[in-house]
Order: structure tokens, then sequence, then C-alpha cells
DNA sequence: ACCTGAACACCGTTCAAGT
DNA sequence: ACCTGAACACCGTTCAAGT
């Protein structure tokens, strides 16, 4: 099965985008991995930022499919875990790409916010499992699954941009930062009101 | 006071990074706004890249400044939530100068690497008196304040890139998110061990 | 020590033209 | 419908020269 012209061309913007950021997406060498001339892409893109754009869409969708394929785990917390590791898993062998999904999108494509939206549906559904098996505290569970993105994300971007690297004993990687907040959840969720 | 060219350019770099992020940030432009030609930033800095990260230094120096002259709060939980909001209202009034200052810097200098640690200590030192008042559960000061830490940041994050705005009740500004936190955390303070 | 003006290589984008 | 090659404007960077 052959690839068409436009997926080849979201192929060689990704693979350029992980070598270097996106300075080092310039449409020359897309067309020219892709076999096509270098402004090619303006046939089916309309811009470079398009074509970054489209890149970021489809790791939305991955993304998204992911967590939709989770098996069922021992427990929801155990899910949530497991979700967290994924994205942390994500964020630290594509930089470039977490990076740019979360950049200032100056022609915020009403399709990408779409995407990104899906991906948090499952997320939010897992959160309210947890919560009905008194896993996590009560309320709203947006609101929880809320923080937990906002935690891991945060973690993850601040290890990237090497903000995070605590010397000695206080070493913080993303994976323990979102353990610990996990803990505190289900501590509060036995507490008595 | 006349102000020196290296400030001027600084300032100049400063004013088009608000106006329209890095890429609007061209040397002619900076050198226009400077009163010089376009390549006198060259006899200041090595490359475009060591101007931004030289404003990025002057943020986190602010920043450490505005930290350090935290007035003494009613509570350590207080100068806590302060010190969030700062952080949340530097996001949101400066959000080109948050996104460079946890860009990918290739030619990571040793100098920003060390404004921004010193911006850290102080918060630290916050955390641990909020321990010692039993505001805060025990444990290592870094790992908690890495905990706020990442979690404001990524609200921030998530918010500035469109990626926060829930719609209804589930709405969760960084605010909030880091109210949630820090309530989770002093719950956890006066669970009995 | 600091600055200028010309020049170079590179890149995003456009356009007229080809199949 | 999809692609090509030439051309344009712009930008980071370099260099020889000025004070």
């Amino acid at each position: 099965m052959k690839k068409d012209t436009r997926t080849l061309l979201i192929d060689a913007a990704a693979d350029l985008l992980d070598k270097g950021g996106p300075a080092e997406v310039t449409l020359r060498e897309v067309g020219r991995l892709a076999g096509v001339s270098h402004n090619a892409p303006y046939k089916h893109f309309a811009s470079k930022e398009e074509l970054l754009s489209a890149v970021v869409g489809r790791e939305f969708e991955l993304q998204s499919q992911a967590i939709s394929g989770l098996n069922v785990q021992r427990s929801p917390l155990e899910a949530l875990r497991t979700l967290t590791r994924g994205y942390i898993e994500w964020a630290r062998t594509h930089p470039a790409r977490f990076k740019l999904a979360f950049a200032d999108w100056k022609h915020e494509s009403n399709e990408l916010a779409q995407s990104a939206a899906k991906a948090r549906v499952s997320f939010v559904t897992l959160v309210a499992n947890a919560q009905a098996k008194k896993e996590l505290p009560a309320g709203n569970p947006e609101r929880i699954a809320w923080l937990l993105l906002a935690l891991v994300h945060g973690a993850c971007d601040l290890a990237l941009s090497g903000h995070l690297s605590a010397t000695g004993k206080g070493a913080a990687d993303p994976e323990h930062l979102a353990d610990d907040l996990i803990k505190l959840l289900s501590i509060a969720a036995k507490k008595r009101s």
C-alpha cells in the first residue's frame, strides 16, 4: 500500500521535527524527503504552520487511541498510573512534538482543538471510574483530571527544559511527582468528611 | 541615567517578543528600536539565541527578586498562595516570555541555569517554613516544591495553549488548580500517620 | 571598544506554466 | 488535480572598513 504524498509530507516533517525542532523543518527538505519539489507541500497545506499542525494533530489522534486501548487494569488508579506513564514516555521520546503540541497556535485550527479534546474525554472517564470505586475523592471528575494532567504536563515540560534536575535526595522526575499527586488524592479519598 | 546599548537591545527584544513571539524578534528591528544598525547586536551577543537568552535571564532575575521580597504573610501557606498567584500572573501577562523561558536551549547557558536555580531556592525555603508550622506534610521540601511548581507551571502552559478551557462547571483555571493542590497537601498534613 | 554598510546563504511564499 | 522551476522578500550571520 503506497502512502499518498500528503502522508509522506507529514512523515518527513515529523522526522525533521524530531531531529532539531521546528527550525529544522524546512519545506525544501520536507519536499526532498517526500520525493517532490520544494513547494509541492503548498498543494496540501496552506503554510508551514499548517503542515506542523497536521503533525501535531496526528500525535493527538495516536494518543487518544492509546488511551482508548488501555486494558482494564487491576484498579482504575492503576490505569491512571499507566496513562501518566504513557504521557511521560511520549514527552521523553518525542520532546519536539511535545513542545510543539502546546505551542502558541496563531491560526488555532478547530480540527486540532477537536482531536485534543477527544484525547481527554477518555481520560476524564478513567477518573470518574476511580471515583466510583472511592479510589479518588468525590467532586467534579473533570477538575481532578485537569489537576493530574496539569501536573504531569508541567513536570514533563520542566524536565525537558532542564528545570527539574534536582541534585541528590531532592531529585524529582515526572514519574515520582505523578505518583506523589495520586497518593495525595487517595489520602483525601480515604479521609472521612 | 542613560541606558547602555546592551540594555536597550534587551529591552527592544523583550518588546518584540511580547508582540509576536520569537519570530517577531528580528535583529534588524531590534537594532532599529535601539537606534543602532541591524548588526550592532553582534557586538554584544554572539547570536539571536543569546540575545533571547539574555531576555529570559532577566526574567528569572526579576522573579527571584519578587520571591525574596515577599512580605511575611499571615501564614507560610498564604505566602505560597501569593507566590503561585504571581507566577500565574507572569505567565498571563507575558506569555511569550513564559513560553521562551522553558523552550529548548540548544546552547544551554550556564548563566541561565544559575539564575533559574536562584529563583527556586527561596521557593523551597517557603515550603520548609510551611512544613515547620505543620501546614504542609513532612518530607523533602524540594520534592513538595517541585510538585507545586510543576502543577502551576503545567496549568499555565495548558491554559496558554488553550488546552485547559473546560466548558461549564468543569472549568479549571490555574488559580483553582493551585488551590486544589495546596488543599490536598494540607489535608495530608493533618492526617495522623 | 563599538559601530556601519554591503554581501552571502537560506527560507517561506508566490506565480506562471506544465501534465 | 497535482506538480515544477524561477523569482521575490526577508532574515541571520559574516566581513572589511570606519571612529
